[in-house]
DNA sequence: ATGGCATCTAACAGATGA
């Protein structure tokens, strides 16, 4: 089973890139962020043609993810309260999480919240969120064992994973150590990075800015990733990331990234 | 030291992203 991750920026815009790639690379699920369209509106009869389910949560202008499956999914829930019922519905009010199950695996796709700026207003927010995420994944485990969480997490974990031209790293958004932290404490559920498994080196990224020539000076940061609970980790075979799509015309500035297991 | 680029909007400038 192939699973790949894309935050689209827009998945109007980019709606003839997702549906080449997705003919090029018949993936079984794709996860999709960023797509910023409410769901009336999501282009999902361009995805249903080439023989794809389509479940979604967006909202105007920001935010939104998708699943698109060759397979129907079961179980598919959108936001954190339709799985934590306690919790302020304030927390779903950005689309950012869907989940769904195919064969024994469940899939959580995730766009975590960006920060905007150390200890900004937004940034207490992406740390409030990723403290939900953790009560949200134990819940979940609860019922099953086999989790792909996959998305933008708007973190690079290490020093590795972004490039050598970033100053002051530990202040610097998606790489400040309260976000590592917190993210880190995440992964302790048991959960484990499928593009370590298979690549060591730095130089690797997923996101590249649109400013200062970036992605032809590799110039990128490794903020989209798929971590798997234990048993797909050892059934895990390849995780790769496609740049051919960060090459086109007009393209997101996040580029897929392939597990298979 | 700043802004650089892209996307969206009851747009035409400002918020957001990362």
């Amino acid at each position: 089973m192939r699973i790949a991750t894309w935050n689209v920026n827009s998945v109007r815009t980019r709606l003839e890139h997702v549906v080449n790639w997705l003919n090029q690379n018949p993936v079984d699920v794709l996860c999709l962020q960023e797509t910023k369209v409410v769901d009336g509106d999501f282009p999902r009869s361009h995805f249903e043609t080439i023989g794809y389910h389509v479940y979604i949560t967006g909202q105007k202008s920001y935010n939104g993810v998708a699943l698109l499956s060759r397979q129907p999914l079961t179980d598919v829930t959108t936001g954190f309260t339709s799985i934590l019922s306690e919790i302020s519905p304030i927390w779903d009010e950005q689309k950012r999480v869907i989940t769904g199950i195919i064969n024994d695996v469940r899939i959580v796709n995730l766009y975590v919240p960006n920060g905007s700026e150390v200890d900004s207003e937004k940034y207490t927010y992406k740390l409030g969120w990723l403290e939900i995420l953790q009560q949200y994944l134990k819940k979940l485990l609860l019922t099953s064992p086999n989790i792909c969480m996959c998305g933008d997490f708007n973190i690079a974990l290490e020093d590795r994973d972004i490039h050598e031209n970033v100053s002051k790293i530990d202040q610097h958004i998606m790489a400040s150590p309260k976000e590592r932290e917190a993210l880190k404490n995440i992964l302790e559920l048991g959960f484990s990075d499928a593009f370590r498994q298979f690549n060591q080196e730095s130089g690797n990224y997923s996101w590249w800015d649109y400013r200062t020539m970036a992605f032809n000076r590799n110039r990128g940061w490794r903020i989209d990733h798929h971590y798997l609970t234990p048993q797909l980790r050892d059934r895990a075979t390849s995780c790769i990331i496609d740049v051919a799509p960060r090459k086109l015309e007009k393209p997101s500035d996040h580029t897929p990234v392939i597990v298979e297991f």
